[in-house]
DNA sequence: CTCCGATTTTAACATATGTAAAAAGCTAAG
DNA sequence: CTTAGCTTTTTACATATGTTAAAATCGGAG
């Protein structure tokens, strides 16, 4: 499945919008360890992992800190810097070889403006982020990272064979030691 | 300054759009205490403090934590309940006497499918409002209680003298004693 | 298969923050 | 002025989580 499919489900398009929006959008076969955002880029698209797992990390302390990850069908994003335009302090990394579809924003904006239909689904999808991100909030608030780990595994069932415990623990807002503890159950 | 004046500066609007915005607005002057929302009512709008001061609040774990606060010409949701639909767990109440704008969510997604330029204003709200959150999870990621509370003074001056330390302290993710002892700066 | 480097777990310790409860400080009504 | 009730600060203690470092385990290259 990719952006088009994903975004048909939010709000179905007119084939003419559908199709100016497929012309936006570029696939690309990357390898594990490649990045699809440096620091101090300006990220221009919005990503979207077809296949595979990828995050968005940067550093806090010299320290590497996760701070989304994305497996596969779900957009590799929430980067502020595409909706800036600033330079972004965060980096995409690939963490294993996948397949990636990206959606060139400053385009994107010239259809919204173009196709009114273009234009909701864009509100539409803003307003999911958000949503997505209330509750990110909550669950840092709410949850510990005990009960944060369990909702991941049950989320994504398996991503801890997938993904290096190191980018799980900050991903989840702790450390390592702790996430091991917590997986022995010692608590 | 109320919600038109705040989303003129996002968005500006033609002359016919701005009016038939300004028709599903109402305003209301609120005595400190009263609720704009209920646990369990579905939020149908948005609500602006032109005036005074508010907070979002929940109960946890039998504890009431203020999720959300909203001075002077800020807008006063976050509520999720307003987007899904659904009945919200979380309670709006008034902390000083208040001017408060509420413009009722069903009439304005009608206005945005019938003029593309509040669509567009309502893209670029929901924008905001994702890139607040992204703001705010990295605050709560990355900064102790401390600094979150000297940059909330800091951003709203004399906040502390307005809303009682037992908010502040939920709000910032901490507690009242904790809060106190920051405050005295013990750390 | 064996070895080396990377990842994960375990251990020992330090510390920040929560809890509960008492003390101190304010504010408003009589 | 005095009292009552609420808010804020202080104290003492328990505990969860981070830090550092070492041990154990895993996985791929040769």
């Amino acid at each position: 499945m990719g952006i088009l499919e994903a975004t048909q489900a939010v709000e179905p398009l007119s084939l003419e919008s559908a199709k100016a929006l497929a012309q936006i959008i570029e696939r690309k076969s990357l390898k594990k360890g490649q990045h699809v955002l440096y620091f101090g880029e300006v990220d221009k698209y919005m990503h979207f992992m077809v296949q595979g797992a990828g995050r968005v990390y940067y550093e806090h302390d010299g320290k590497d800190i996760t701070d989304y990850l994305a497996l596969d069908g779900q957009f590799l994003g929430g980067v502020i810097s595409m909706f800036t335009g600033k330079p972004s302090h965060k980096a995409i990394e690939i963490l294993e070889d996948s397949e990636v579809e990206s959606l060139h924003y400053p385009s994107f904006e010239r259809l919204c403006a173009q196709y009114h239909d273009i234009e909701r689904l864009g509100r539409k999808m803003a307003t999911f982020a958000f949503l997505e991100a209330q509750e990110r909030i909550e669950s840092i608030r709410f949850h510990s990272a005990a009960e944060r780990y369990a909702f991941l595994e049950l989320k994504y069932p398996g991503i801890s064979n997938r993904i290096p415990l190191k980018h799980l623990a900050s991903y989840l807002g702790t450390t390592q030691v702790s996430l091991s503890r917590i997986r022995a159950g010692i608590q």
